[in-house]
DNA sequence: CGTATTTGACCTGCGC
DNA sequence: GCGCAGGTCAAATACG
């Protein structure tokens, strides 16, 4: 299958304003941006033209927004559909050796994002009835802590009430089990445990769905909704007929931004924001995104 | 005193 | 039917 032809991946980036308009050379813009606080000389813009490629370029930002909002859809369209492909091609090589596998489940849980299925017992148990697990979608997340720490919580930024903890055969580290705090108008259930291999590593799984809005998005109702949607796996991203569980790597949340708010973005998936952080990158190494930055700055900065 | 957590008991499903 | 293992319940306890 070729998905890839059916979804543009591209950038397909304008970012270049100041080409397409010839009104401002580079070389001018950041001139004008780096004598701010001097006396405006003759030759300098007016304030005029100053909002007017403020304007100009808020909306090329607004277009570059939604650029990437798209690409992130069309990345999660594709990635579902490969998905789709993993969960095919692991179902007919398990029609094959069903048996074999029942005893070897361990050891595998950093597995590839979104195809460890197999690894667990909790899934292997969901295997048995395959319904049950389209009915209820099953998550993971894997969250980096400190080995020392013997509490399993998990900071996703939702609120859950422990209900239960049990020392499971397959690991010494006790499992504990949670329920959303919105119980039982929200059904959603969470398990946390240390990995087998690394007992710095806490294995979250979700079953179901929140049927109630992010905390977080509950305390801050405006914003901007296009910013908020980067980097997160819409919903529709994985359809529930199909594969139902998606993998998510949490490991890196620790030593990147240590910051004393929870990153309530659990669902971000670590290539996202790689991919974002990528973007981001070639973005400021791009001269004519910098040279429309320093455009947008000095206009800010000039209109007050 | 109300709420959250702990923990042993109980329930359920599955394999033998 | 029995035993085992995972999951859940609910009384006891802790905590703010």
């Amino acid at each position: 299958m070729d998905y890839s032809s059916c979804i543009n991946t591209s950038l397909d980036l304008n970012i270049n304003p100041l080409r397409v308009h010839e009104e401002v050379p580079i070389k001018e813009i950041e001139r004008n941006f780096f004598s701010l606080g001097r006396k405006p000389s003759v030759k300098e813009k007016s304030a005029g033209d100053l909002v007017e490629e403020l304007k100009r370029v808020n909306a090329e930002n607004k277009k570059l927004t939604e650029m990437l909002t798209e690409m992130c859809e069309n990345y999660n369209t594709l990635r579902s559909h490969l998905m789709e492909y993993m969960r095919k091609e692991k179902e007919s090589s398990q029609s094959k050796k069903r048996k074999s596998e029942s005893s070897n489940n361990d050891g595998n849980l950093m597995g590839i994002n979104g195809n460890s299925e197999s690894s667990s017992t909790d899934e292997e148990s969901c295997k048995k009835s395959r319904e049950e697990t389209v009915k209820a979608k099953i998550s993971r997340a894997y969250v980096r802590t400190e080995a020392s720490d013997t509490s399993l919580i998990v900071k996703d930024g939702y609120q859950w009430r422990k209900y239960g903890q049990k020392v499971t055969r397959d690991n010494p580290s006790p499992r504990a089990y949670f329920k959303c705090s919105f119980a039982p108008t929200c059904p959603v259930k969470k398990k946390v445990q240390r990995s087998v291999d690394d007992q710095s590593i806490l294995v979250a799984t979700y079953e179901g769905e929140h049927n109630h809005p992010h905390p977080s998005q509950m305390e801050v109702t405006s914003g901007s909704s296009r910013s908020m949607t980067l980097g997160s796996v819409p919903r529709s991203a994985s359809p529930s007929s199909l594969a139902p569980t998606v993998t998510l790597d949490l490991t890196k949340s620790k030593s990147r931004n240590d910051s004393k708010i929870p990153k309530p973005k659990i669902d971000s998936p670590e290539v996202p924001q790689i991919l974002v952080e990528h973007m981001a990158t070639s973005l400021t190494k791009d001269p004519n995104f910098r040279a429309a930055l320093v455009a947008a700055i000095s206009g800010k900065m000039l209109h007050k």
